[in-house]
RNA sequence: GGGGAGAUACCCAAGCGGCCAAAGGGGGCAGACUGUAAAUCUGUUGUCGAACGACUUCGAAGGUUCGAAUCCUUCUCUCCCCA
């Protein structure tokens, strides 16, 4: 085992805050001592079944503790997940259905075991503890915080300012996340900034119930595609781990030059004064913003993938993209003469309507042989084409 | 419990009897320019239909009217003030 100093080194690399670092170094050194490793509690809220690099930066943060040789503890609120957590949102979160969260939380450990090690690992549901609560129960535990301190939270204050609903059961939310911290008598938790609040709610339950308060480290949001947003499946600007490498690539390579550098700092492994050479040489003129980017797609792929799909990946974004040529594999599809360019792309969904589709046709975003074709409403004649709608889409077409 | 305001398309938001498939902005999509960058500019943005057009949509259900997002009734939901 590492020394703690050492360790709390590690630990803080692309954290965002902890609180507090002395009381982790105490912890830190106290296990050293003990031989005994520190319980690292992360949380997740099983409404999201498809992992993406946003949820990525904090497993990897779970992966440096458990790669120290402490207890990780991946905790599926599934019982919160029926509540709908309220943290970063303008509006009440519907509630999911038990069978929903349950099949989520399937899917959720499948995927977050590419990088956590499962025999390291200990999953928990929080519904084990919390079903066993009574109404009584529930009172007690609602007592122990006030109305104002849960204002002070800004999610709910700025709703609050708005008019905008809030209602109560999203009050119960951080209660019972810090009463997990409770049952499970953890030393840390993790969580993105934005879950700042819901840490801190934690240590106060662990005090009042007599217990050490958990350190609360913070770990930064990942921005979307957008570079603004928060990467979030709802908001569509996400990569998602189990997405394909082409995929993978295609997305990384439509982020901006800045928002490259970002994602440099919380998802490479390439140490700090890697990525602020890169920066430098980029800035220089020295190195191709677009090749940097290029590295980066390709170490994430592999990371989900392998080198050899990451390589492949960036291989076909060469072809298509920067060589203008048709990707080595395309949708198959045949058609009949009689039957319209309308209809087939309607039947290879490349387009969510057929007035969607003529649209995009009259933008001039179809082609066929790599000629624009600005009617759709046309039938072809016998042959093989190949036919292209908007950026992605391609499909090899056999007309007989 | 009493009084007031409100619910419009993916989001914000105008419209308050026909000219409303519904202004404007954001976002999305496509094009130009590029590095599939970003920024910028242009077009477009309910569905079906080649097109004339037809159909569905302004919280829900009824009603008035030749005609309703707009008026009336009931209901559902939200916010504010007072208790």
């Amino acid at each position: 085992m590492l020394r703690p100093e050492e360790q709390l080194e590690q630990i803080k690399r692309g954290t965002e805050e902890i609180i507090s670092e002395e009381d982790l170094l105490k912890k830190l050194q106290k296990s050293y001592d003990e031989g005994k490793p520190l319980r690292i509690k992360a949380g997740f809220d099983p409404t999201a079944p498809d992992l993406h690099l946003g949820h990525t930066v904090l497993i990897q943060k779970l992966k440096h503790f458990q790669d120290l040789g402490h207890q990780v503890i991946f905790l599926i609120g599934d019982f919160t997940g029926m509540i709908g957590d309220p943290t970063g949102k303008s509006e009440t979160r519907k509630a999911l259905t038990k069978e929903q969260v349950l099949a989520n939380a399937e899917t959720y450990k499948e995927q977050v075991f590419k990088i956590l090690d499962p025999a390291k690992t200990e999953v928990a549901f929080n519904s084990t503890w919390m079903e066993k609560m009574n109404s009584q129960d529930m009172i007690r535990l609602a007592s122990q915080y006030t109305v104002a301190r849960m204002l002070e939270r800004d999610d709910f204050s700025k709703r609050y300012a708005n008019n905008k609903p809030i209602s109560i059961h999203e009050f119960l939310y951080p209660l019972v996340q810090g009463y997990d911290s409770v049952a499970l008598k953890s030393d840390v938790e993790l969580g993105g900034t934005d879950q700042k609040f819901n840490l801190l709610v934690g240590r106060d339950l662990q005090r009042s119930h007599g217990q050490a308060p958990q350190v609360a480290l913070t770990m930064p949001i990942l921005e979307g595609l957008d570079g603004v947003n928060k990467m979030s499946k709802s908001l569509n600007n996400y990569i998602g781990i189990a997405e394909s490498p082409a995929d993978m690539f295609g997305k990384m390579m439509s982020i901006s030059d800045d928002l490259m550098f970002r994602y440099y700092l919380l998802l490479s492994d390439k140490s700090l004064s890697e990525i602020d050479a890169l920066k430098k040489a980029v800035a220089e003129g020295s190195r191709h913003p677009m090749e940097a980017k290029k590295e980066l797609a390709v170490e994430i792929i592999t990371r989900f993938h392998s080198a050899d799909a990451a390589v492949k990946a960036r291989e076909g974004f060469e072809k298509i993209f920067s060589k203008h040529e048709n990707p080595d594999e395309m949708v198959a599809c045949e058609a009949k003469t009689d039957e319209k360019l309308v209809d087939i792309i309607d039947r290879l969904k490349f387009a969510p309507s057929k007035s969607e589709a003529r649209r995009t046709a009259k933008a001039g975003g179809v082609y066929i042989d790599g000629n624009k074709v600005d009617s759709i409403d046309i039938t072809l004649d016998k042959g093989e084409y190949v036919l292209r709608v908007g950026k992605k889409n391609f499909a090899r077409l056999t007309v007989n």
